[in-house]
DNA sequence: GTGAAAGCGCTAACAA
DNA sequence: TTGTTAGCGCTTTCAC
């Protein structure tokens, strides 16, 4: 697709075979309405030129540029990679390409995005957190009649087509675990304040120290932004107070990681000294050792849905407004009966 | 960008400004040759009408898609992420688009890779390990005049634009490390055999036992896919074995990382049992406790390079041919003092 | 400095 | 069943 020498195009296999550009294009595009002979002759004809369709012009006339777009922000690799792996997974055999759009910081940015997506010619978008809480670029991507759905989004379930996880219970359910092995002394990693997913995971915490009648000191709560950096910060500070926490809770496992490897750093025994656990069970909870008890979210199985949904507009086949994705407490041997 | 209402063009910004179509386009394309008065009446009439141009219809006249793709088949999430964002980073202020071709075999299915990048209509590619040793691909791209840049070839440097490292002195370096550290007993985690890196790697290895007058037994090398998977089971079977190796040399650090923890499963530590290398020094290596001793491979560089051979192409700059890259060892806490 | 007209390569009404 | 013709929305000679 580069400027250059003369390219071969649907009017020189229609000279070749003989026939004319739009019986070339019928046998193309698979159209019925030609006869055996006549598609065999294309075909050859098509074959001899050595002719490749000019995609543009195909986009141009049929308004399709057949791309789809992710918007992202995760700065996670095994959930980026989940997230694309889902996505691609679906649109494989539909002739659609992805368009990978990470976002520095979307909240910083909520008034370009759409203008960025716009310049790409996307036909439509699967939106990841914490784009896909962003009203504004939901009210943008309508008004650019760009197609899209949503992953994980947290408020407005009606404003666009939605896999939701239920944040809040999943957190609820990992708490309830920790202060089930005796726990009372606990510590918290938030994740970045920007996503909503943040508030919801914090929630969740906050209905399980509720119903066990445990208080958490503010002192207790660390903010972290999702990356193995700020998990270890954060723990590495917790983990030196006098009042040592005997378990800590990482809002994503990342930052899980960075808490244990800080725990290890500090001579501590995890699980023995102090329990971890993460959340989403991306393969790095999975590859830790000891391997992190955690929560996980679908991503791929959100991804393939929402890809789904995107495509499924595209067609104008009747869309699948919301659907609910299962979450799964996975207790590995990150987590243990609290000492006396 | 789908099928609907009607669109404003660039006539009805013409006609609101009431000017040509040419002089709409002139100003919005910042051509010169136009009256200041012109400009601010064009761009007030763009404004008022909500004008978007259509990248589609751009995109075929100029014959160029901004769009560049990345062709992988790596599984190691993040190396994958690396290379997308090195590329991405150089793509960022040039207007172009990054399209992901992960493909699962690409030995097995060479002959189909061009035409789904003629199919996405790709302005070029960036061709990561393996695809950047296929000689086929390479000349089916250049049949189609889509540009390229190759990442980390082995052979024929002379094919394309390559961004070099030097594998083989990579690893011969690490495995002399370990060597000086007084290991004889060493096994080996090869990597997928249909990427040259693995032999490139292997080669490597054997200078150094060669210099050091070590012969490796043939069972003391197993054969890896690049996954954390393949690497744990691989050493699982080496360390159960009676003459249990006391150091690993794995060739990428998710293998590395299973090898770690495949030790760990088995009772014994790193590096006081067994020592542990890994190769690329990639993110897990870093978050592993012990942290992997690795070969840094500048794979974020490497791509940004890559991205600029590419855009430099497209702009018919004078092209950089070949970079080479450095590669550094990294020492960290898996490799230590052979045991008596 | 500005505009008229001719394509880019394809698909799609509408005829034949 | 097949072909003619008119666009899709933009850039670009080439006059004026």
């Amino acid at each position: 697709m580069v400027k250059g020498h003369h390219r071969t195009t649907i009017v020189d296999v229609a000279r070749h075979a003989g026939v004319s550009i739009k019986t070339v294009s019928r046998v193309l595009n698979g159209q019925p309405h030609v006869t055996e002979d006549i598609i065999r002759r294309v075909k050859e004809a098509a074959a001899a030129v050595n002719y490749h369709p000019n995609m543009l012009a195909r986009a141009l006339v049929q308004r399709r540029s057949h791309l789809i777009g992710l918007v992202y922000e995760n700065p996670s690799p095994s959930y980026v990679v989940d997230l694309q792996k889902g996505v691609l997974e679906r649109l494989r055999d539909e002739h659609y390409r992805l368009v990978v759009i990470p976002i520095a910081s979307i909240s910083a940015h909520e008034a370009d995005v759409v203008g960025l997506l716009r310049s790409a010619a996307l036909d439509g978008v699967v939106l990841a957190p914490p784009a896909s809480d962003s009203e504004r670029i939901m009210a943008d991507l309508t008004a650019a009649s760009i197609r899209f759905a949503r992953i994980a989004p947290t408020r407005l379930i009606e404003a666009g087509p939605s896999n939701l996880i239920d944040d809040v219970t999943a957190a609820r359910e990992i708490a309830a675990h920790v202060i089930g092995l005796g726990h009372r002394d606990i510590a918290i990693i938030t994740g970045d304040p920007t996503h909503a997913s943040a508030d919801a995971r914090m929630q969740g915490f906050a209905e399980a120290f509720a119903a066990a009648g445990i208080t958490i000191a503010p002192e207790r709560i660390a903010t972290g932004f999702y990356t193995y950096e700020s998990g270890h910060a954060a723990a590495t500070t917790l983990l030196a107070r006098a009042d040592r926490p005997t378990a800590i809770l990482a809002q994503n496992d990342d930052m899980a990681v960075g808490a244990l490897i800080a725990a290890l750093e500090a001579g501590l025994t995890v699980p023995g000294d102090v329990s971890i656990t993460g959340f989403d069970d991306s393969e790095v909870a999975r590859i830790a050792w000891p391997a992190i008890t955690t929560v996980r979210q679908p991503v791929f199985d959100m991804a393939v849905a929402a890809a789904d949904m995107v495509v499924a507009q595209l067609k104008d086949t009747p869309p699948i407004l919301c659907r609910s994705h299962r979450h799964e407490l996975i207790i590995r041997q990150s987590t243990g009966v609290a000492k006396r």
